[in-house]
DNA sequence: TTAATAGTGTCTGTGAGACAGTATTGG
DNA sequence: CCAATACTGTCTCACAGACACTATTAA
């Protein structure tokens, strides 16, 4: 039931912006841009960008987290689509719906630095105002912020998810740094310890141990198979 | 990182498919769509349409929720948004990105039929081959479909979704009826019973009963104000 | 009366969380 | 030695699931 005199497919813009999530330094960090044009020169967005016309959304987002954060498909642990955002006013300029995804990514030696001019930054998550739920982000994107870390935080309880925050080997006390990190809760270490080695397919020890820390040296495990995890690992400080 | 000779914003169809479901004699059904043209004319999909430029993604899918089915906001209890689907090939007519979204209706006593004149009806989902994974529905809608489906059963367990399937007054075993089609499995009506009556803000009783059916009458109740269940109601047996 | 459904109590196993205690390293 | 971290065990409470039992209706 289209009106006549109203375009049958009135034209889009599609995009894809991305939250790229890491933990440095016990602390949840996520890449953000400095928009180089207008509107909201010179503020901080999510990276992102139009998808073409041949390729699927996925396939978009990587490309645009190439380009925009020089990250590898490799590089990072997880991505997923998060939710599309379409209100009428979200970009001045034109009619946009923006597919964001949620992307999880190991704290990386190597700087953050695309082939792109725009400079891509790890920002700590609670620098940001009300956890970038204010106004400190362009478009909408404070929003496709908070529901990303709050799909973050909600997958870390009932998904294998946190390993894709650690490199390839890593040990129990790593692990919990990443769940203490984006819940931003301290856990029990040995309760946590006990849970995570204990679930069935979630870790495989490797036989080798981390050296150079104070203390007992710790066990190294590689992420296991299992992606949902039963039971689930709870937020509580247990 | 444009190539010079590929159009900036490339234009897009943008959609809005619904996925809609309700409890009908204890079974889970779907509205779908016979398609009055080509391509896939004639098979089932889900209803949908394209998206008008000065409405939001929810909008739109009121909208077609209503042109395509008669169902009005007050009649159904949820609508979210799902998932985005955007395959390069997934309408040979054009590029075309489509937000779907899941509806929850209660059964209604009247008849599913909109303005349009594509006739809308439901069906049991049990009844589609292999649970809509198979190729029983146009374009990538069997996808959808079943993404819907797991969305719903997964919600079921840790949010009060499940009333939204009941109508305004419903009785203990109205709602273990929804969780029985939804997840296909039987509960044991006295665990079912005392889970869902002491988890707090799930129901609020009305004093009434339920009159009329075989055996005691059973206390009416309406959805409480809780949206996320604690602790779950969990998809075992009990 | 019987059949059927509503609703309660009770038992067992398991996990969450609290926390004592042991093991193994560096300084 | 001490401090720090890794890891194990143990206790209590709460819930899941199984199921006996009582309550209230229709036929």
């Amino acid at each position: 039931m289209q009106p006549v005199d109203a375009p049958r497919h009135p034209p889009f813009a599609v995009t894809v912006d991305l939250v790229v999530l890491t933990v440095r330094g016990g602390r949840l960090h996520v890449v953000l841009v400095e928009r180089g044009e207008a509107p909201h020169e010179g503020r901080l967005a999510l990276p992102g960008g139009f998808v073409r016309v041949d390729e699927d959304l996925a396939e978009a987002a990587y490309r645009e987290l190439a380009e925009e954060t020089g990250l590898g498909p490799d590089d990072v642990g997880h991505l997923e689509q998060l939710r599309s955002y379409g209100r009428p006013d979200r970009d001045p300029r034109m009619r946009t719906v923006s597919i964001a995804h949620l992307c999880l990514a190991p704290d990386l030696p190597a700087p953050v630095a695309g082939s792109d001019a725009r400079a891509a930054r790890w920002v700590a998550v609670a620098d940001l105002p009300g956890d970038g739920s204010a106004g400190s982000l362009a478009f909408d994107h404070d929003r496709i912020l908070a529901d990303g870390l709050e799909r973050a935080r909600a997958k870390l309880e009932y998904t294998s998810l946190a390993t894709a925050f650690c490199p390839a080997e890593f040990t129990v006390a790593d692990l919990r740094e990443v769940y203490e990190a984006v819940w931003g809760s301290a856990l029990d270490p040995r309760n946590f310890h006990r849970k995570a080695t204990r679930t069935p397919g979630l870790l495989v020890p490797t036989g080798r141990y981390a050296a150079g820390e104070a203390g007992r040296p710790a066990q190294l495990y590689r992420a296991g198979p299992q992606v949902r995890l039963d039971p689930p690992l709870t937020r509580g400080s247990g």
